[in-house]
DNA sequence: TTTGGCTATGTAACTGGTTACATGCCGTTT
DNA sequence: AAACGGCATGTAACCAGTTACATAGCCAAA
């Protein structure tokens, strides 16, 4: 009884003990039953079930080396995109053994280089970074700690870590090519904040170049449902006519559909919308968004068996 | 030039023999820097900055106890409101030094259990679960290890754990509230799974009994835009005429707005529709939607620092 | 001059596992 | 009967830190 209420935690000695055998018998019972006689191994798994037994991880991890941690630096769990590949990234691990650890940046390279401090700190055994483009604090801590780390929503051979992801330049290029099918002459761009943000940077360059011979005007704002409107608003205000709107996210392209409805223009009617994305929800607007789809869930999968097998 | 090549990665003792001081001393440095002099101070530091030495998590954990991990087991990171949550816990965790682990259970008892059995062998100090349903063998773990978890997405003060979360009986009958104010008197519901999600089937209990005296018709389907649209088309083939519409999620409102449109029933002239959630997409469908709110976000921070005051 | 107390630092024993190596036992083979 | 080999198990060193306790050095009071 004063056990029982004392005791914090059974340990390996604690089930040798009352096991009746040494602690590199219970060891062996728990990483390589085969080699344990059969008797032995009964006596020793009852025991460590009586006692609730659990091998403490930090143990484990400190002479195998191993966390079997990993962890995702991303700038936001509050954007779909996000959250669709970090889902992903979640199932494809445990598959492997590993547990995530999320940390969400605000797309601030300061925040994102200390959490990736912190990361290491609690001894992830390597992590994801979102996009190509970081403080040199990061690049520090990499070359000091040697964890592995693989950049997504990014595609570039070039760059130093492996990436996966899809070639930003291209989505643009692509949607920008659907519109001059459709023989636009007048488009609205609306992107995401472009500080600190190469995939929105790599957009709109390519959309630069790509409509250079169209007439373009480019509004920033959040990403998200309110951003897309806000954009819109000013877009009706201060270019109208316009023919065409290219979103750089599907979020913001709702935002901008609802906003064209509201100031009685017809899509595509009067006004054509394209986007990039293509999430579950985009299918269902009205009328359904022409997107770019971004494989959110196949990147997310793998990336993970990239660093997986890496680390 | 053989010492950096071969060395992996620098230890307590390498710092303390370059630095020609006790291994005590550079723990000290580490975590009572003020009781070491001055002087011995800035010269272990600078061999730690030198060697790029980082304290293993794993010893700091071993005889601590304090692994600074958390962890949380959501249904998924697929829906907003689950997202918007973790999003919050993961901001407000950082204020107090730890770091979250996110593991998703597809609302599956079985596979929330071992989800949360793995979380235990990592180290995590504690989680957090999702509602107050669970199976028997998660209810097990946490009587043996007595690792602190709190509940959310669910209030319920007589629960053995504490909880976080809304109360999902209220949101329901809220919301039923105001389609009899209305004086809808045909209403169909729609509704995520009700296996294993309480939350669920709290509010469908709700609902029936305060929709008792009206002619009713449940549907159920996953919580996703294509569900709702699903659902409704169902509701439309098989129950019309109906006045109103009450979807259990947003995203599901989603899905049963644009069905309603697309079969020409306009709302809410023919068809009032009222949901749960108020996302933040919910302000900018045609018409806004009418839903009750969950402070998915508030939620997010008080369970956060629930669990963080606890352990 | 001796004693006492204070501070800065060192020594070594811990934490809870893994594992190389040692040992003891039993059945074959010569 | 002696020697050998293989298997099951035990002993103790090790991983990388923390920390209780010991010690050394210094200054002031007795």
């Amino acid at each position: 009884m004063a056990r029982e209420s004392k005791k914090k935690r059974p340990n390996l000695r604690d089930v040798s003990r009352e096991a009746g055998v040494s602690v590199a018998t219970v060891s062996r019972v728990l990483n390589t039953p085969s080699v344990v006689q059969k008797d032995t191994r009964a006596r020793v798994e009852a025991k460590i079930e009586e006692l609730g037994f659990v091998r403490s991880a930090a143990a484990f991890a400190i002479n195998s080396g191993r966390s079997r941690l990993l962890g995702a630096l991303i700038p936001t769990l509050e954007s779909d995109i996000f959250s669709l590949t970090i889902s992903s990234i979640e199932q494809t691990l445990v598959e492997h053994g590993f547990s995530l650890i999320v940390a969400t940046t605000d797309d601030d390279p300061e925040k994102e280089a200390s959490k990736a401090r912190e990361l290491v700190d609690v001894g992830v055994e390597g992590f994801f970074v979102t996009g190509v483009d970081h403080s040199d604090a990061l690049y520090d801590l990499l070359r000091r700690t040697k964890v592995p780390a693989v950049a997504i929503s990014y595609y570039d051979d070039g760059y130093h870590l492996p990436t996966v992801g899809y070639d930003n330049r291209l989505a643009a290029e692509t949607a920008c090519a659907h519109l001059l099918e459709l023989g636009h002459k007048r488009v609205v761009v609306i992107h995401g904040p472009l500080t600190g943000n190469d995939r929105n940077i790599a957009r709109v360059e390519a959309t630069r170049s790509a409509l250079r011979a169209q007439s373009c005007w480019f509004f920033e704002g959040p990403i998200s449902v309110a951003g897309g409107v806000a954009a819109t608003q000013r877009a009706i205000k201060e270019c109208a006519p316009f023919d065409a709107i290219f979103c750089m996210s599907d979020v913001m392209a709702f935002g901008a559909l609802h906003e064209l409805h509201r100031a009685g223009l017809s899509v595509p009617g009067d006004v054509s919308i394209v986007s990039i994305h293509n999430l579950p929800a985009s299918e269902f607007t009205h009328p359904p968004l022409t997107t770019v789809n971004l494989p959110a869930r196949q990147m997310g999968r793998r990336a993970a068996e990239c660093l997986a097998q890496w680390v």
